[in-house]
DNA sequence: TTGCCGAAGTTAGACTGGCTAACTTAGTTA
DNA sequence: TAACTAAGTTAGCCAGTCTAACTTCGGCAA
């Protein structure tokens, strides 16, 4: 992968929003104040993001509750005072993860001064980056999330729907008044198939392996107006 | 997701080969023809072969040395006579799985009797047909291999690329003669980041989670079309 | 034919990680 | 201020990866 993202875009926000949840792991918030002895004051709070940043750092294959524990300065057998496990830690993940993703879907539609193509494109650019700030949490909620969740579990297929949602909404857009809600909605799946593509292999360093100089911004910009209906 | 895949096509053809493969877990194969008793005959193949079946049974992340062990019946320590460590088990899949793939992706252009645009969709479909089929080892080779492997690792590289330069040739047939090599390369990528968004999202359930009903293949078949250049 | 050598198994065990049971600590509330 | 409860702890089980040291067996050379 070569450049292709903002300097100082979505991505950065993502990394440095990263960065302050690291310094969280250690250290209770404010509120609630504890005075930081045998009672942490959020541990939940500090595992969640002590998963993210090992998450991010070793892989998702590499996460242990253990490094978790130990980053926050707990035993091992704490978390299941507020989890009932791994999976159950990973599920706030995965849950955090898509209401973070879809707020920069919002973010980047809202900021973008353009028409529906630009919109789109916006957005688009907006999901990749985000896989490429959080490639670790981007897998999980995308990947391994299915391999240990209750595909009944309503509340996690929320989180997921709103974020599509956003992107079914501005395809309607871009189609016109006139749109049928399926015509939408099987146009949504082409775009987001397309930045889920990008966002995957950039992310893995598929492009990389593939040593093609891939210019992310202007595929993304190309693909949507080609995938549009004329 | 819904249908749009053969019913006779290479999904098929896939789940065969596992299945034969499952087979030979157990029992070594004729030639070096051991009586079955302290020695084995082919134990790296069998664990191979167990490594396949619990990647596509369990998930990759489930995937555990021991339970490869116990389906070929053998203790835990046998592998290490054949593999460096887990790792290097997964390996061998991933390089196995390139070639699968590559050469699933050339059977489908050489059967197909139509232009470049039909041999380019082909293509996309055998590559969407081999992650539908094999979702575990599409994973593991597009994913959790970065995760764990050498970057430098030039013959697990070669595998990938011999991969992609199919779909490059075929593109650079596309655009006709006069086509530059940067150009051919870039289009190839473009249409590879879509037949990679259709597989990652339907593999993982994202189809069915968005309730959408999908046509992969009239999508496959759309995206070529819109994303060759008029 | 025999005997030795090496490849391919084995058992035992160290170490890590997930999770539970039983106990302890300390903040809140009557 | 006593008791209740939420949120920690230690100890320990089980599964998994991997190593060290031992055993088995097949093939080859004397």
């Amino acid at each position: 992968m070569t450049d292709a993202l903002p300097p100082g875009g979505p991505a950065d926000d993502d990394a440095s929003a990263a960065r302050a949840e690291a310094e969280a792991v250690a250290s209770p918030p404010p509120k609630r104040r504890a005075k930081r002895g045998y009672h942490h004051g959020d541990l939940a709070g500090a595992l969640v993001a002590a998963a993210r940043v090992v998450i991010e750092r070793d892989g998702p294959a590499n996460l242990s509750l253990s490094k978790c524990c130990r980053m926050a300065g707990v035993s091992t057998a704490a978390p299941y005072k507020h989890f009932s496990g791994k999976d159950d830690l990973l599920r706030r993940l995965v849950m955090d993860g898509f209401d973070d993703l879809g707020a920069r879907m919002r973010e980047a539609r809202d900021a973008c001064p353009g028409g529906s193509a630009d919109r789109i494109s916006a957005m688009g650019m907006s999901y990749v980056a985000f896989g490429l700030a959080n490639p670790g949490l981007f897998r999980l909620v995308f990947g391994m999330a299915h391999e240990m969740h209750d595909p009944e579990d309503e509340e996690l297929h929320a989180c997921g729907m709103t974020c599509f949602q956003t992107l079914i909404e501005e395809a309607a857009r871009a189609i016109g008044p006139r749109a049928e809600p399926e015509e939408a909605k099987h146009l949504a799946v082409m775009l987001w198939t397309f930045v889920h593509g990008v966002a995957s292999l950039a992310m893995d360093g598929n492009y990389d392996a593939a040593r093609t100089d891939v210019d992310i911004r202007r595929m993304v910009t190309m693909a949507t107006e080609r995938l549009l209906p004329a």
